[in-house]
DNA sequence: TTGTATGCGTTATCAT
DNA sequence: ATGATAACGCATACAA
């Protein structure tokens, strides 16, 4: 005789075989009938009312884990975040995204794993091999700044289901979701051209973050469809806001310019000193210029006013990566990577002066 | 032969068979290497090594469910909340308690699970059956206001390693992590005694939260202490604050009373009524009277003035979980359960009128 | 309609 | 020092 000595995580928790035993039934009728019998097989109804009375007398529940072993899936969605999961300093930033992963998770039957990367080393630094402890899951979710490529690809190759959260074009093959900036920039331009708008500037910082880009494509993309004369539409500020001053805005406005559209930066600098520039040149909003914010406003200046432009549904971004995840899982090639922004009508966008 | 007939779930995730055909070695070697050896069976150094390598080369990481059935251990630990896991609106409640829970499972190698309960349902309507899939991990967490008792109890009898967070004595054997709400309100009434005040009273809310019970117990202990008389001490609040007017206070101060301790509650209702009342009272704080609030001030009014109090170290309470859930997973009966409360100076509090 | 045999991936025991 | 083998609990192809 073979095996173990004393069943050490032995939880008295009773099997389907005793199940199978008190009903007089064998092993595999037990795990038909409590298995809702999927295949359809013919079952006596008699049989199937003792064996549940079994069940229930003994107060039979399925082990997961060997659930899962016998169905190779263990329907485990794993998230990994690049610094600690639950970070102090972003909260605002994660918090919904998980928020929204957590509710399509919860749909699609899927359980969370946490998978705590970089926490406990200094900095970014991800430990060796700690990336692959994600394949314990059925797929992942990257989240963070810095990818580890190396290990990442090594995912990526052997097929497992990774998704990045946030644009990532860098890691050929790698599967992500991220914000459509570039239709939602559109709209807002489209927007204030619906107003009566033809000269609209707009004011970015002057990193080359992928958002900052899309937004910029999206922005000359609705102002070629205007046609109108549009030179140096686009300003990039160097020191955030630095150069954005009230007789920057007078001579903009003296040149024909009705509309001032700003980016949505981590610090909010270029909203920010949209609005102090505007209201130091002693224009009324929206009544001699109007302004638009791509993307949301810092948080201490939230109400006032609220800008014209759109919010970043962080947890649908979030829903976004879970769903692509379960495609891929499922073998389906792709789900939808972008998630449309929502547009927020505000109150610092109105017609343009000398319109109706 | 039989078995499945395409491997369901298979995603190309190696085992221990395919490591050891790449290292030459048997599937049982490559086990002994991978799972530390703690026989302490003697290897070769040659064949660790390689084993080690061929792991690493094909991204090996064991299945926490066949790990979980041959062992019973997976270093999983997981966190059911009876609500949603990242609720909408208790945000700021959990997610400090979240931040705790991972820095304290990372460091003791544990990884996270999510099970996601009831988010799903209307309400709080816990799916029946869904509690028992956390058998799957080596011990969880529960959080939430809640519980489902029956299912509870069944894991708790079941010796499965259990730890609710916040104090729980309805479920008889359930093990549970708590704030020390009555040794902090001790020490800030015992410092208030320290400034010279005799004459205390305590503004709580009238329902019977363990919290509320807890920090009452607190205050009256520390009052017995200082042995003066202390009738009446202790103010429920039917509707919150409304009793609570400038006429009360100068009532309260002409018995004698020279400082009033709130609590804290959802709504920070109780020290936000006491202060308009000090204030409409036009008493000098902390120069004639003294405050303190038995926890942290409501958001909006965080800063001014600091009260004079404790924080509820809600990090460590989620620390202090993992640590109980880890105790009672080694065998060990049981962990510290209540974490301590950090003192707040704050700037309410003063010596007593008439005293230097 | 029900039972028998087998495999999922891992750990632990017993032979080599 | 390494390999063969028996469990763990469940699901399923196949035989009866």
């Amino acid at each position: 005789m073979v095996g173990r000595a004393s069943t050490p995580g032995r939880r008295g928790r009773p099997r389907q075989a005793e199940v199978a035993r008190l009903a007089g039934v064998s092993q595999t009728t037990v795990s038909l009938v409590l298995g809702g019998n999927k295949q359809g097989i013919a079952l006596h109804e008699d049989t199937r009312a003792r064996v549940l009375a079994a069940a229930r007398e003994l107060g039979y529940v399925p082990d997961p884990a060997a659930r899962r072993m016998a169905r190779a899936r263990n329907n485990l969605l794993g998230v990994f975040s690049f610094t600690a999961t639950f970070p102090v300093d972003v909260e605002h930033s994660y918090y919904p995204i998980l928020v929204g992963v957590e509710r399509e998770a919860v749909a699609r039957g899927y359980d969370l794993v946490l998978f705590t990367g970089s926490s406990s080393g200094p900095a970014q630094t991800v430990a060796p091999g700690a990336l692959q402890r994600v394949r314990m899951a059925d797929g992942c979710l990257f989240l963070g700044r810095h990818i580890p490529e190396g290990e990442l690809r090594r995912l990526v190759d052997d097929n497992f289901p990774a998704v990045h959260i946030g644009r990532r074009d860098e890691l050929e093959g790698l599967a992500w979701v991220g914000v459509d900036y570039v239709s939602a920039s559109a709209e807002v331009v489209r927007h204030l051209a619906g107003l009566g708008h033809r000269r609209i500037v707009l004011v970015r910082e002057s990193d080359d973050a992928p958002a900052s880009a899309d937004r910029e494509r999206g922005f000359r993309m609705a102002l070629a469809e205007l046609g109108g004369p549009n030179g140096a539409a686009v300003v990039r500020t160097a020191r955030p806001g630095a150069d954005i001053t009230p007789a920057w805005v007078r001579a903009r406005v003296a040149e024909g310019v009705t509309a001032f559209v700003a980016e949505e930066t981590d610090t909010g600098a270029a909203w920010r000193q949209l609005l102090a520039a505007v209201n130091g040149a002693g224009l009324d909003v929206p009544g001699e210029v109007s302004l638009a914010l791509l993307g949301s406003p810092p948080a201490d200046l939230a109400g006032r006013p609220q800008p014209t432009g759109f919010d970043v549904p962080r947890a649908e971004l979030g829903s976004a990566a879970v769903r692509m995840a379960t495609a891929l899982l499922a073998g389906e090639e792709a789900a939808e990577p972008l998630v449309a922004c929502t547009f927020r009508p505000g109150r610092t966008a109105g017609p343009a002066p000398g319109r109706p």
